[in-house]
DNA sequence: CCGTAATATGTCGTATGACGACATATGGCG
DNA sequence: CGCCATATGTCGTCATACGACATATTACGG
């Protein structure tokens, strides 16, 4: 069975980890992301457009995300394009989360310790 | 006061994470690094040498790992350089230990509660 | 009504760093 | 004697983050 391996895909940036994550939280267009990240990392990160854009068109590349065809109100001429998190894409972003909880558990053990 | 900002140098590459915590254990050489980050890691990070040694040379620059003067035994003909943690790099290193700790703990939020 | 800021999306050049491939040498074991 | 593990190192390439720049629309204050 060809079992889409996560585990390869690991680890994350940390835009791409934030990017997610703002996901998870719902569909968002770009600028939304940008304002959710800030927001979840405490105002730490910040996306240049450069970053943010670059990297949705390659989560969509790579299936991670998709676009959401929301019926766009046809009175919205503003151009908004809305992003929604893939099975795929929730999947990864559940392995990122534990195995950055292993890995600082992992620290804290040989930090705390202090044994080779 | 010129105190060193360890935020603005985080996140850390996960070599980076991983060759910092594997010195946290004690001096190590090189080739030793590659094989405690292996064990660390529980054979998921399996370092290059160029990236090894890339990050070794960094470190240093940074101040992060210092040389290991350990006068080497002369019959020691077999080259091995020592490295050791530096406070800045443990400081750097518990850092991000708490950087992964909060990112885990607000993305486990976040994928469980499912709320936005 | 005009200017400015926030909203919104995008491109481009540069720098960093991971990685695989390659190179080199010694020590130990069969 | 040959091979594998140990041990250190360089080089070229690729992925990606980032700042700078570009462009449009909407909202608000003066």
């Amino acid at each position: 069975m060809t079992t889409i391996q996560t585990q390869d895909e690991l680890p994350l940036t940390e835009s791409t980890f934030f990017i997610l994550l703002s996901l998870a939280g719902g569909p968002r267009h770009g600028y939304a992301i940008l304002k959710d990240v800030q927001t979840l990392s405490d105002g730490r990160v910040n996306l240049s457009t450069g970053t943010l854009y670059g990297a949705l068109s390659r989560l969509l590349e790579q299936g991670w995300i998709a676009r959401l065809d929301s019926s766009p109100a046809p009175e919205e001429a503003r151009p908004r394009k809305e992003y929604i998190l893939s099975d795929l894409g929730r999947r990864i972003l559940n392995a990122e989360t534990a195995r950055l909880s292993s890995l600082a558990e992992r620290a804290r053990l040989r930090l705390a310790g202090g044994e080779a």
